[in-house]
DNA sequence: AGAAAAGTTCGAAAAATCTCGAACTGTCGG
DNA sequence: CCGACAGTTCGAGATTTTTCGAACTTTTCT
């Protein structure tokens, strides 16, 4: 007989309205070095998650996952399937609109201590 | 007897140098509630620490102070001796001088979800 | 001097996060 | 259809933070 429930694809995974972002939970997000390097990467442009690379290439797709789940949750970053794949998005306007120059001064850092 | 080694005055706590703060760690100490209403009311000016009040007051002096070491590490705050209390002053120059628009945005967000 | 006020530090317990493997769901190529 | 890809979710263990009391130091008041 037909399964009366559906499968409950997991895919399209849930995304804060833009109005919902939380200042402490967006920060908490930028506030690690992997994940402000994931933002830095989406800064230039969207990006398949394949394409987007962690400092330790042998990370676990699990680990992967989550520190997106971290940054989608914060409302940072739009994470859409894509094929066989998923679509990352910085949510750029979103965050502009909430939190006027929070992103550009975060970007404006200098990854390491350069010069 | 007189003692051989000094009694070791804990008292001026170490400051990190201006150009030694980290955006991480500046971005994790603002990212609790309790730390960035801390920082809201030193925008204002120093403040004694007896001044400086927490959303529940019945929390206890360690917390209190390990909020603020937080806060100090991270270098957005200065913790000096006065008299027999503590005086805490935002080091606005410093923040502004290495993360440019940071502090004006985290201060810009209310509070709250206020409209 | 003695006691109270104001904080820091230490250690331990509690809570939140992170990491990673295993299991699972979809998609694409043959 | 079947197997390789690409990722998410779950649970357990490891690591990090937080919380709080107790002990201690310095300053001020009487």
């Amino acid at each position: 007989m037909t399964p009366d429930i559906a499968p409950i694809p997991h895919l399209d995974l849930p995304h804060p309205e833009p109005g919902d972002l939380k200042l402490t939970q967006v920060l908490f997000a930028f506030s690690d070095p992997e994940r402000l390097a994931i933002v830095r990467q989406l800064a230039s442009g969207p990006l398949d998650m394949a394409q987007c690379h962690l400092s330790d290439a042998s990370t676990p797709k699990s680990t992967k996952s989550h520190l997106m789940k971290v940054l989608r949750e914060a409302g940072i970053i739009r994470n859409e399937a894509s094929g066989r794949g998923r679509r990352l998005t910085l949510r750029r306007q979103d965050l502009d609109a909430r939190f006027p120059g929070l992103l550009a001064c975060v970007l404006a850092d200098t990854p390491d201590g350069a010069p």
